[in-house]
DNA sequence: TGAAATGTTGGGGCG
DNA sequence: ACGCCCCAACATTTC
């Protein structure tokens, strides 16, 4: 009997390993592995620079992985399914489900049009511990507050599939097609490429390799580290989580049991519990589609934001005069991440100190995060902003002097990222305006010239938009 | 996964 | 010895 010809699709699965899609169809015929670069639909939050620098790496370490019989187009996915159907007789679709409203919306267009023409479509979670869909309260109606997500989603914890390795030997059906990860063109006018070169190697590979030494040198001090963004004692796994090339299933099988000789119970636990997090952003998406534009708590809507471009920029550029806010967002310009606490700090500075919408620090971290997730990057914003589900609550503003103080003590982070004040002392780096002239004049500052000013005063800044939100009651 | 404002306590200086 | 004040240190409340 001739084999079954199946068309997997790559999307955000980008891995070999725990692929459901791909372990199902290796297991039933020979394969077109497909994936096709198409943004149509996607509105707002179509692909940013950081994220398509990411991608073309990752689908050329996919491609090297698949003996570069990965199959890549430029179009219209259904037509090119379509196309890709008719002329090599397919009789079957899988992939990995996807969650983004717009990918859902033309996903379901898709299956059902196949369907109708006889072809076998199965799709599979890929990409979730715990889909969306399967997870409600006992009303019936979605989750609103984490913890009771949480407590409810590890209690069926037994429930999660089990980790598939890769597939021993796949079988592809022969296709000769001669689109190469360059003509996707991911990287042309690309602002980041070569910017980013130097700090990320994209791939399966190294997601595993990232995890292992996570495990290995930093769990142990994950709880109280993570807090530190000088040192590395975050998982920098959230890019390849979101391209795929890492399951969280994965993940969440590494650490769950995890002897005492690498870390303790509660560095295990708090890590785990970050990425139930990204899950609770997923579920929450998915049960409330309008969130990335939208304020889950309608009240702000009639919030009075300013729209500054100059402020909006010195932010961007990280020029705003407070050293932590600058040098995370330099950090970001220069390497598409930021580490976590200090995107909480740079949120609240653009909403609660510029008083600036939320939506234009969404789309700023869009166009530049290599980890660009739309359920992770609107859920964080508004649960900065206050006007998510289980918030932080309005008022709690970060001051970025004393974050600074407190979790950068001795400035290795800021002197990394604002090499312009690496030569002035502790005492006076996050609050360099209150340098006395001669301590300035000894690092090379000038106030105004080679940095900038505070943009606005922190204190005064924060009265006001407390104010305005007092109004909104 | 705050910070500022306000309240309380207790030790030390001093008349 | 005592009361009073000051103020640092910590706790609580408020935004």
């Amino acid at each position: 009997m001739q084999d079954k010809k199946i068309i997997v699709w790559f999307r955000a699965d980008l891995r070999l390993k725990d692929n459901p899609a791909l372990h199902h169809a290796v297991s039933q015929g020979a394969i077109i592995p497909v994936f096709i670069f198409d943004e149509q639909g996607a509105g707002d939050f179509s692909i940013g620079d950081g994220s398509k620098w990411w991608l073309h790496h990752s689908l050329a370490a996919l491609s090297d992985s698949l003996d570069g019989k990965l199959q890549l187009y430029r179009g219209t996915t259904a037509v090119v399914l379509e196309k890709l159907i008719k002329q090599f007789d397919v009789s079957s679709v899988y992939w990995n489900r996807c969650y983004e409203p717009w990918v859902t919306e033309r996903d379901a267009q898709i299956s059902k049009k196949l369907l109708e023409q006889g072809i076998d479509v199965q799709t599979f979670n890929g990409s979730l511990l715990w889909e969306p869909q399967e997870i409600l309260k006992s009303d019936g109606t979605p989750y609103k507050v984490f913890t009771a997500f949480f407590k409810r989603c590890t209690g069926i914890s037994g429930d999660l599939r089990i980790v598939i390795s890769k597939p021993t030997k796949i079988k592809f059906v022969p296709v000769k097609h001669a689109t190469s990860v360059e003509d996707l063109q991911l990287l042309h006018h690309n602002p980041v490429a070569g910017r980013f070169d130097n700090y990320w190697t994209p791939g399966e590979l190294q997601a595993h390799k990232i995890l292992q030494k996570f495990i290995e040198y930093h769990l142990k001090n994950y709880k109280i580290g993570r807090d530190f963004p000088a040192q590395e004692s975050v998982s920098l796994l959230s890019p390849y989580l979101h391209f795929g090339e890492i399951s969280p299933v994965q993940i969440w099988d590494k650490i769950k049991d995890i002897g005492h000789e690498y870390a303790s119970r509660d560095n295990v636990e708090h890590f785990l519990k970050e990425l139930a997090w990204r899950e609770f952003a997923y579920h929450v998406l998915y049960h409330q589609p309008t969130m990335p534009r939208k304020n889950l708590q309608h009240k702000f809507d009639h919030f009075p934001w300013r729209y500054d471009k100059d402020d909006l920029q010195a932010w961007q550029l990280g020029m705003t005069g407070y050293p932590v806010v600058d040098a995370a967002m330099r950090e970001l310009f220069n390497t598409g991440y930021m580490h976590n606490r200090m995107r909480m700090v740079v949120a609240s500075f653009l909403i609660k100190n510029l008083m600036i919408n939320w939506h234009q620090g969404e789309d700023w971290f869009w166009q530049l995060l290599v980890d660009a997730d739309l359920a992770s990057n609107s859920f964080n914003w508004q649960w900065v902003a206050g006007s998510g589900y289980d918030a932080a609550p309005y008022f709690r503003v970060f001051n970025p002097t004393a974050q600074g103080k407190k979790f950068d003590k001795n400035g290795e982070y800021t002197r990394r990222w604002l090499p312009e004040l690496a030569k002035l002392p502790d005492k006076y780096l996050f609050e360099p305006w209150l340098a006395p002239e001669n301590v300035l004049r000894e690092a090379s500052i000038v106030l105004g010239s080679t940095y900038p000013k505070p943009m606005v005063d922190i204190a005064k800044s924060r009265t006001r938009t407390l104010g305005a939100f007092n109004k909104l009651k």
